[in-house]
DNA sequence: AGATCTTATTGACACTGTCAATATATATGC
DNA sequence: GCATATATATTGACAGTGTCAATAAGATCT
């Protein structure tokens, strides 16, 4: 008896009646080992060692659960590209810094999908999750804001609509995360400047909003 | 007795032996009006009148049933692609024309995207399609292929990778449909040009990639 | 202590995909 | 024509799922 409790089976964890934290931490695990599919309810139950129902105390449905879990996905994509924004050269005054933030946002979110393929991609499983979520808008709103403001805080040229270049950056990300995760397209390198693709591909995108940076 | 068969009752339509594509007919129906979740075997079984295991002799699977469906999508966005294609400017030669091709491809792209939500996002989920499906591969890399062709056929500026700009604009178009279709943008207008935003960011990507195509 | 509210369990229902066994029709070979 | 074979459809079952209702057990507060 020099071990009351050896190993506290992973299975109990959750005996202080924190079953939520269990079951959110449960569902993150099944999500990256096995893909959104196997986030089920009865999966997560099992996997905190409680009954098939128990977690209808804490979520009302399946999609209640994965929404939740998405929320706290999102605000740590959220919180890397914060980080990533924050280490980027403060000064977008200085012609030719003006798109090294642009480039530390984009970098990071196209990171962010391609070291975490199911977690990236359960955060647009919209039939999956609830989309009034407040949460989930939340963070996915300040987000766009805080691009749209980097953006219009730098001089575009006439005849570019900073929201059309936000768009266009964010769709530019997520469209190549997207297809990578789904294999259509394989890792690369540019074979002109050698970086990997989506870096050129970032690069160029910026460099064309804001041509006068090219140095001469 | 007039009317022998009044009205062949619509779930009877596979009498003759040709339930195979009674049941594709039945499943895209049900894609478009209630989305891939609900493209069940059972449900595309009831559609067509015949019992539940039915498909089964057609159809190994479910996935294989959305696969062959998926498939026949496919053709049909290529098709509407390359239509696209041949009705645009067929000399890149000129300066200037360059990009009109580029841009029937990617509005083309985006057009159906935007027509047909549920067919679109079914051709990205791989999760319930067979990656490997010959049929499904090769029209995708098909197309792939005549993108680049074409933008091989562009005069890039020195120091762009051709593959670097096919693999950014289909990103580009991907992405933003994507986005749209979950709801995370709403339909807009560019501020500066007026046109709709999918199409000044396009029009933006494509400029930066042949700027020589300015008017002075 | 007693009452109340929260949380967990058990059991059921309808739905799904998939398999095995069976029946039916169509086609093929003689 | 007729028997046999092949393709196709049916029925019934099983395990898995989400979700609901009824029940039981604990905690908490007065």
């Amino acid at each position: 008896m020099t071990n009351p409790a050896p190993s506290p089976p992973p299975e109990k964890l959750a005996r202080k009646g924190a079953l939520r934290p269990a079951l959110l931490a449960a569902a993150r695990t099944l999500l990256d080992r096995e893909g959104a599919d196997a986030v089920t309810i009865r999966a997560v139950a099992r996997a905190c060692g409680v009954s098939h129902a128990a977690p209808a105390n804490h979520f009302a449905d399946r999609r209640s659960l994965l929404t939740a879990l998405a929320a706290e996905l999102f605000a740590d994509l959220a919180e890397a590209m914060e980080n990533a924004l924050a280490g980027a050269p403060q000064n977008p005054a200085n012609r030719g810094l003006g798109t090294a933030r642009l480039t530390a946002f984009a970098e990071a979110l196209v990171a962010y999908g391609l070291a975490h393929p199911e977690r990236y991609r359960l955060l647009w499983r919209r039939d999956l999750l609830d989309g009034e979520d407040a949460a989930l808008q939340g963070t996915m709103d300040r987000l766009y804001a805080r691009l749209l403001e980097e953006l219009t805080a730098l001089p575009l040229p006439a005849g570019k609509d900073p929201e059309t270049a936000a768009v266009g950056l964010w769709s530019l990300c997520h469209g190549y995360v997207s297809m990578r995760l789904d294999g259509n397209f394989i890792a690369r390198r540019d074979k002109e400047s050698g970086a990997p693709r989506h870096s050129a591909m970032i690069a160029n995108y910026l460099a064309a909003l804001a041509p006068q940076a090219h140095p001469a």
